[in-house]
DNA sequence: CGGGCACCCTGGTGGC
DNA sequence: TGCCACCAGGGTGCCC
C-alpha cells in the first residue's frame, strides 16, 4: 500500500516517539512478518536499546539502534506502524518504549517484511530519492536514456528510482502527458523534465496531504490521508479526464492496474 | 538487458 | 443470503 509519501509521513509522525527512545517491551502477536530471526531472537536484539535514529530510503524505515545494528521495515502493500493502539486487528508485534509509549506494526496481508540487520547493504542497489535534492533533470534524462522499457514499469522499478508505486507513477505520467507504455528512451528531453518535475510536485504535495487513502491506508495515528482526493487519473476509470475531459482508462501494465487519459497522454 | 509470469498472503467487493 | 472470482498502494525469483 504505502508509497513514499505514506512511509515519509509515517515516519514523521513516530519520530519524536522513537528517537533517542529505549525500548523496554517487545511483545510479537504474529512472527510471520520478522524475516531471518527467531521472535526469541528478535527480543533479544531490541529490548534495552535505544533508537539513535530513524530515517527513510525508498519505501523502507531504517531504525538505528544503540547496539550498531538496524532494524529495517519494510510496509508491503497493508503494513502500517499505529502510536498506541491495542485494538487494531491486524497487529503483529508491538514496541513498547520508556514512558509508556507503544508502536504497533499492523498489516492485513503480512507482504510486509522486518528485520534485524548488520548494515545497510540490502539497500546499496535502490536508485536515487526523488525529493533529495540530488537529482536534476540532466541525470534524470540520462537515466531514462539507459533503459528501454515501458516508461510506467520503468517508474516502479525501485533500482531506477526509489519510492514511487502505482499511484504516483499513473499520476506522475499523466502530469506529464505521457502515455504509460512510451518506451524511456524515446522520452524526449522536454517530456523527461516535466516528468521529474511532476514526481516531485506530486510526491511533495502527497506528503503535505498526508498520503492517499486510496484503500484503508491510515497514518500512526489511524487517520486517513486526503491525497486520494487529489488524484487525476488513479481510481478513475470511466470518468472525465479534467484536463481535456476525455474518459480516463484502465489498462494492465506489468500485471498492475495502469491509468491514464488516452486524449493527452501520448 | 527486457518481457512475462507465478508467487508470497489476506480481505473486501461486486456479480450472479 | 451465499459463493466465488477478481482485485488490491509491493517485491522477488525464475524462465525465455
Amino acid at each position: 500500500m504505502p508509497e513514499l509519501p505514506e512511509v515519509e509521513v509515517i515516519r514523521r509522525q513516530i519520530y519524536k516517539i522513537v528517537k533517542n527512545r529505549t525500548i523496554k517491551k517487545i511483545e510479537i502477536m504474529d512472527s510471520r512478518v520478522i524475516k531471518g530471526i527467531t521472535p526469541a531472537e528478535f527480543k533479544k536484539q531490541l529490548v534495552g536499546k535505544k533508537i539513535t535514529e530513524l530515517s527513510r530510503r525508498a519505501k523502507y524505515l531504517i531504525f538505528n539502534l544503540s547496539s550498531g545494528k538496524i532494524l529495517l521495515v519494510h510496509l508491503g502493500m497493508a503494513g502500517t506502524l499505529i502510536i498506541g493502539d491495542k485494538g487494531q486487528k491486524y497487529n503483529k508485534y508491538a514496541l513498547g518504549f520508556e514512558g509508556g509509549k507503544v508502536i504497533y506494526y499492523c498489516d492485513s496481508r503480512m507482504f510486509g517484511k522486518t528485520r534485524i540487520l548488520d548494515n545497510l547493504e540490502m539497500l546499496q542497489n535502490i536508485g536515487p530519492e526523488p525529493l533529495g535534492g540530488g537529482l536534476g533533470r540532466e541525470g534524470f534524462f540520462n537515466m531514462l536514456r539507459k533503459h528501454k522499457v515501458k516508461i510506467k514499469i520503468l517508474l516502479l522499478n525501485q533500482a531506477f528510482l526509489a519510492g514511487l508505486g502505482n499511484i504516483y507513477a499513473c499520476e506522475a505520467l499523466y502530469y506529464a502527458g505521457i502515455h504509460p507504455k512510451r518506451k524511456s528512451d524515446k522520452i524526449t528531453r522536454r517530456e523527461s523534465d516535466k516528468l521529474l518535475e511532476g514526481i516531485k510536485k506530486i510526491l511533495s504535495q502527497s506528503v503535505k496531504q498526508g498520503g492517499s487513502s486510496v484503500d484503508r491506508y491510515v497514518n500512526a495515528s489511524g487517520e486517513k490521508g486526503r491525497m486520494q482526493n487529489h488524484l487525476k487519473v488513479y481510481g478513475r476509470e470511466g470518468l472525465p479526464c479534467e484536463r481535456c475531459g476525455g474518459k480516463v482508462k484502465k489498462i494492465n501494465l506489468g500485471q498492475r492496474g495502469t491509468y491514464y487519459c488516452p486524449r493527452c497522454q501520448k
